[in-house]
DNA sequence: CAAAAGACTATAGACTTAGTAGACTTTATT
DNA sequence: AATAAAGTCTACTAAGTCTATAGTCTTTTG
C-alpha cells in the first residue's frame, strides 16, 4: 500500500503543478486546499525540495513551486522518495537492492524472477507518468464528454 | 514490501508442491528445512488450509500437502490471502475495493488511473505465475547450462 | 490410553507510520 | 532596525501493524 506520505506527495505535486504561473504557494494555503495536515505537508515538501523538485522562498510573498517542468517529475521518483524501494522484495530491487534474508541461494530463487518482472511491469507505469500526465488524466472524461 | 508472511507462505507451497507424490510434511519438519520460525508456519498453513490450498491430517503420521495442483496455486491468490491488496491504493484494488480517504472525486482523480494501470500490470504477472512455474524457474539457470 | 500431530486464540515486543511541537533562519516590509 | 511572514530542521508521541511465541484444545493412530 502506498503510504499516505506519497499520496500527500503527489496531491501537493499536482497542485503545484496546477499553479504555475502564478506567486508561490504557502504550505498553509496547500495544505487547507487539499486536506493535509500541514505539519505534516512540511516534511513532505521539504523532502521533495532537497531532492530538487521544489524551489521554495522563504519570507513574505514565499512559498513553493516546481522547480522542474511537470512533464519531467515522474511517479517512481516519487514513490522512492517517500515510500523507498519499488520492488516489492529488497533482492529485486533497481535502486536499493539489498540480499533478502530468508534467501540462500539468490540466482536460482524462483520467487525473485517473479518479483524482477512484477518490478519491471510495475516500473513501466510509474516511471513513464509525470504529474503532467496525472493532471492531463484528472480531465480526461470531461474532455470525452 | 512483501511481508515475510507472505515469502515463507510462498516457499512453504513450493515445498509442499516438490514433496508430491509423498507422504505429507509434517511443521516442524517444513519449518526446519525453511528455516521459517515454526509457530509462525502453523499460522501462515493454517490460513493456506483454510483457504483452500492446502489439505492436513492430524495425528500420527498427519502433516500437510497440496490440495491442488501446483499449476493451480497462482501467487495473486496467495497474496492476497497473506497480505491483502494487490493495489498499492485502496480504490484502485478489484478484490478489496475501499474508498480512498483523502479522495473527493473518484471518477476524475488522476492517481487513481495511474494506480489501476499499475494494479493490472502487477496482476498481469502475479495471477499467472503458478507455484509450480516457480519451482520451474528454480532450476532454469540448470537447464540452460 | 498415550503419543503424535494439527487447530485455534491470545499476547508480547519490535518496528513503522502518521501526526505534532517547538525552536530556528531567512526575507520582505515599514 | 524592528516586526511579521514564511520556510527549515530536529525531536517526539501515539497508534497501528508485523513477527514471533505460548499455551490449550482437538483429532488420529497404534
Amino acid at each position: 500500500m502506498l503510504s499516505k506520505k506519497t499520496k500527500y506527495a503527489i496531491k501537493a505535486l499536482v497542485a503545484l503543478g496546477k499553479n504555475v504561473g502564478n506567486p508561490p504557494m504557502q504550505i498553509v494555503k496547500l495544505a487547507e486546499q487539499e486536506m493535509i495536515p500541514r505539519k505534516f505537508l512540511e516534511q513532505i515538501l521539504l523532502d521533495m525540495r532537497n531532492a530538487g523538485y521544489l524551489y521554495s522562498k522563504k519570507g513574505a510573498g514565499g512559498g513553493y513551486s516546481l522547480n522542474k517542468d511537470a512533464a519531467d517529475i515522474f511517479l517512481a521518483d516519487i514513490l522512492r522518495i517517500t515510500d523507498g524501494p519499488i520492488a516489492m522484495v529488497p533482492c529485486a530491487s533497481l535502486k536499493f537492492y539489498r540480499k533478502c534474508d530468508e534467501c540462500h541461494d539468490e540466482v536460482t530463487c524462483g520467487i525473485r524472477k517473479t518479483f524482477i518482472d512484477v518490478r519491471n511491469a510495475t516500473l513501466k507505469v510509474l516511471a513513464q507518468t509525470s504529474i503532467a500526465d496525472v493532471i492531463g488524466r484528472e480531465t480526461d472524461d470531461l474532455l470525452v464528454e
